[in-house]
DNA sequence: CTGTTAGCGCCTTCAT
DNA sequence: ATGAAGGCGCTAACAG
């Protein structure tokens, strides 16, 4: 374990000398320089994580806080937590998993130690306490979701909202005019998951904008057998479907509506948004409006850092704008191609 | 942000006694420690813990690295690093995840600067580098999967070779002579992933212990489609099915035997192995022979705490022994079925 | 049982 | 452009 003064003796410089030309912070000869750079090579010389840390007053080093419930999604959540560290290690920052069961007394800690320099905070509720501990805390935070209340916050997410105009406006300009939603389990919904609270929300409301027969489902277990059924029972009509909802389930969705003799697309058109899994190498390809994981964790943890870095701290919310991939799951809607049909004779 | 120094004045004892009181690393009176404590509470002391690392030479934290390859299963992953910081927790220790690109480095990173006092390695494939760099580094890492080559290692892992036995035998003993097997997609076991191998091996010199016909087929694009069909036409007579795969193959198994007209357990029987997902709750409930990951990580972690706190460095491979749940999928063949009432009429 | 003190290894201001 | 030196906050000998 050589240390700074190792490398200043092998170089013949004084230890200032060796801490400036590693990190670069005052203008050094490039004698010298490549000096302390061979000798800090030769000894294969890495400065002491914690002697950093406690001098810089700095650890380079975000905490991620990710609660689990039950209904957690691992798939989505392990995504996050990698594209966070992927872009962190981009920044010279490593990750550190707070997943223990309270997330509060956590992300308490990592600041009142100073372990991290920051906060990033998953799996936001809309009533989520992370938001008053985050604004009492003085403390670099930053959402991946958005709470209910987020005065003061910085958060960064997916713009839902327009995710379920999207699906909706481009299901109603097909020619639908009877649209189901699969939403997400209810507990998850209940328990306030930011979210599914905001895409069905909106779907609703862009469905009585344009004046749509709609309804909501929640599966249940993994399928989408039971949310089905209860969507034909309420629209029998239903010729436009969009899923806001866990990979399974979506996968679920063609057998369930075969279940009812339906097809897709012939017979029903289907949207899935905000889905953080591909959904074009299904046994049926499903037109898609990605959930970005990748878009979401790199603008969060850039605002994070900037805010460590700079004190960039302006509360603000960034929403990421949603983006349609087409996979020939929408068609106009048999009947009125058939009226089109008549209509032309 | 309060000191020890601050405990210590509000406390009218001396800095020793405060770090003292607090670790309990010696005796104080009681009337002091309690003091110290209160004067602790009362300024929210808590220790930085860069000051801490820095001085005792432990920082407290685990290193995970979890290489992600395009084939990971999220999901199974972030199981496993949420147990290991799980159990990490309980025992003090936070946990650092490193999923860069280059895991080898960034491993050699955090034993170089001390930044983790130990490293918990996941997703070990056969010919894992990082059980050479392992070697080499004299620092504590433990494996949670087995490499080829696990001299002088600390391994830890679910018994794949017993599990695989034990499938075999469960449904060979129910009669069954025809045995397929699901295993992961090709890309996974040619990559050498270790456990895929280690079960599939055994699956099948099990089976020619046995003198059972046999077949192993990989799945594709998250379908078991096409692996049924290569097992029914490798074995048109299978009556017997094992799945050491993931999830959704898993799911779609009794979709894919339907195909063909084949439901379970009437004309195939099934156990799915090394199942790191429930199967009771699919629509045709599965035999399983859980994967536990909370078993393996806990052993784990202890074992590189072991190795930490105490030195407790000597290799050694602890294999967690498979257990058996029963679901139904299980039944006798309905030919040696015949046969049997044929033989007693 | 308690206090004093010497580092841990690095960063950074001040001096040159 | 370089050196010298004072902390950062805590732990753990060493002394009583």
């Amino acid at each position: 374990m050589a240390t700074v003064d190792d490398v200043a003796k092998a170089a013949g410089v004084s230890i200032s000398t060796v801490s400036y030309a590693l990190s670069g912070k005052r203008a050094i000869s490039h004698e010298t320089r490549d000096r302390v750079l061979k000798a800090a090579a030769e000894l294969n010389y890495q400065p002491r994580a914690s002697a950093r840390m406690l001098a810089a007053n700095r650890s380079h080093i975000l905490a991620v806080t990710a609660p689990l419930h039950e209904d957690t999604d691992h798939s989505v959540h392990m995504q996050f937590a990698m594209e966070v560290t992927k872009e962190a290690a981009e920044l010279g920052y490593d990750t550190l998993l707070l997943v223990h069961d309270d997330a509060m007394q956590s992300m308490r800690r990592a600041a009142a130690t100073a372990l991290a320099d920051g906060v990033v905070v998953l799996d936001v509720d809309a009533d989520d306490p992370r938001a008053d501990l985050a604004r009492a805390l003085d403390y670099p935070v930053v959402f991946i979701g958005i709470p209910h209340d987020a005065t003061d916050l910085m958060c960064v997410d997916m713009d839902f909202e327009q995710a379920a105009r999207m699906a909706v406006d481009r299901l109603a300009d097909a020619g639908h005019t009877s649209i189901g939603l699969i939403s997400h389990p209810r507990v998850t919904v209940e328990r306030g998951s930011n979210f599914p609270l905001r895409f069905r929300d909106a779907f609703v409301a862009r469905c009585e904008e344009r004046g749509l027969d709609h309804a909501v489902a929640y599966p249940r277990e993994h399928s989408a057998r039971e949310a089905v059924d209860n969507l034909l029972s309420a629209l029998p009509n239903m010729t436009g479907l969009v899923l806001n909802t866990s990979s399974d389930v979506a996968a679920d969705a063609s057998p369930a509506l075969a279940a009812h003799g339906l097809s897709i697309p012939h017979d029903v058109s289907v949207v899935a948004a905000g889905a953080a899994y591909p959904t074009h190498r299904l046994p049926v390809p499903l037109d898609r409006i990605p959930l970005d994981a990748q878009a979401s964790c790199t603008a969060a943890v850039d605002l994070l850092v900037a805010a460590i870095d700079r004190g960039e701290r302006e509360a603000r919310t960034l929403l990421i704008p949603p983006e349609y991939q087409d996979f020939g799951s929408v068609r106009a809607p048999v009947d009125s191609a058939e009226k089109a049909a008549q209509h032309l004779v």
